[in-house]
DNA sequence: GTGGTCTAGACCACG
DNA sequence: GTGGTCTAGACCACC
């Protein structure tokens, strides 16, 4: 797995780190079952606190994604695929939808809105 | 001018504040030379803090879209339809193009992203 | 508000922290609308540390129970107090239902289990 | 005899091996002068880790419940069934005992919670 | 003043 | 080794 985080552009680190997790299980990178890697791993791999990782393994543990297995770590939930991809899903979805809002209220056709999206699908950079 | 403050989305009120003077300058509801309402007029129509008003007016002067009017307040600068209108776009530019990044980054294809665009396009219920 | 914490009996704080908030929503001692006691104040009246009682109050928020409103606190929000008499009752109700499964999976008779329950109940000290 | 483990209700292995004994002579499935399985059969058996399973067989030998025999294993002592009687009981009072106290706490009327107890009790099915 | 985030380091129970 | 809890103290944005 492969996770990168950037501490300056105003999303907290424990949500990219959840949001990172839950991806991964969306697009098939954690399977069912399988252990997520150990707080202290992750913390050194990101080169954070460990209670920044915990937190956000708490909060996937709120929202049923992982499952402690007493001892041994975290493991994906069963239901966890189903959850992630819809949360991913939404997650775009909502916030195409907001900023399509706010460019019909400052009075973009669809046709400019469309030219932008397209413009910056063509843009295979975008990292 | 028919602002509305929304005290839980997260975006702060001083900048909800700024934006809607912004936006009301680039279509054209607030004109140049117009006067924008006194700090201690918008605070109570608002129902909110003087002190964000204020926040919001310095930001909007240090931007040049507002200027002070010796002993009368604060007017609508020459430049400042043209300012609003291209810092409008690039909000709303810059803001598609990070949210196609995550949708990117999160494993959705090209067309599963212009599907959701055109879905939500097609909404017009959209406000 | 009269918040009791008790460090051993295995029961995290934040969690009574929590607990005992809903309970005052539940039972009328906190109303819609109205301000929980700062991080900082409920901290030094408890005497623990402020992020064990933001803690508590995130898990509140998650819950629904609470909301920010921005640089001023947490308030109850609407349906916290529905939300808090069911999760009570559901609290209680489901720790009974376990004692007694195990207690009938010990053998012990209905009248039996009566008894106890009647002892407990005539016992007006149990704090 | 038939042991379950649940390993994510947060009730420790360890314990729930050791009640399971108890219970089990509590209840005559185990007599005096028994063996209790050996901690490897036992480990396997519940596809758990023999260390947890030596735990569960130690704290039943610091509460005199079974006693090493030289060369052979452990042996239900003659006080166990009198010990895990009460021992059993003790537990099922003391949970009683708290579940109430919080009730009462949470502002619960005696008269609801003899209503919820009763409903429990009538369910014959909690298993 | 408010809550939110992050770091650092300690201790615990569990396997 | 694992996660969970708690403390302490710092910094931030917001009102």
């Amino acid at each position: 797995m492969f996770f990168k985080i950037n501490t300056s552009n105003g999303i907290p680190v424990y949500e990219q780190v959840a949001r990172q997790i839950m991806f991964a299980v969306a697009s098939g990178g954690l399977e069912t079952g399988e252990m997520v890697p150990s707080v202290r791993q992750m913390a050194k791999d990101l080169a954070i606190n460990p209670n920044t990782v915990a937190r956000a393994y708490r909060q996937l543990q709120d929202q049923g994604v992982v499952e402690t297995v007493r001892g041994s770590g975290l493991a994906v939930t069963r239901r966890a695929a189903t959850k992630c991809k819809s949360a991913r899903e939404k997650l775009i979805r909502d916030r195409i939808k907001d900023v399509l809002i706010d460019a019909r209220r400052s009075q973009m056709s669809d046709q400019e809105i469309k030219k932008i999206v397209n413009e910056q699908l063509k843009n295979k950079n975008n990292k």
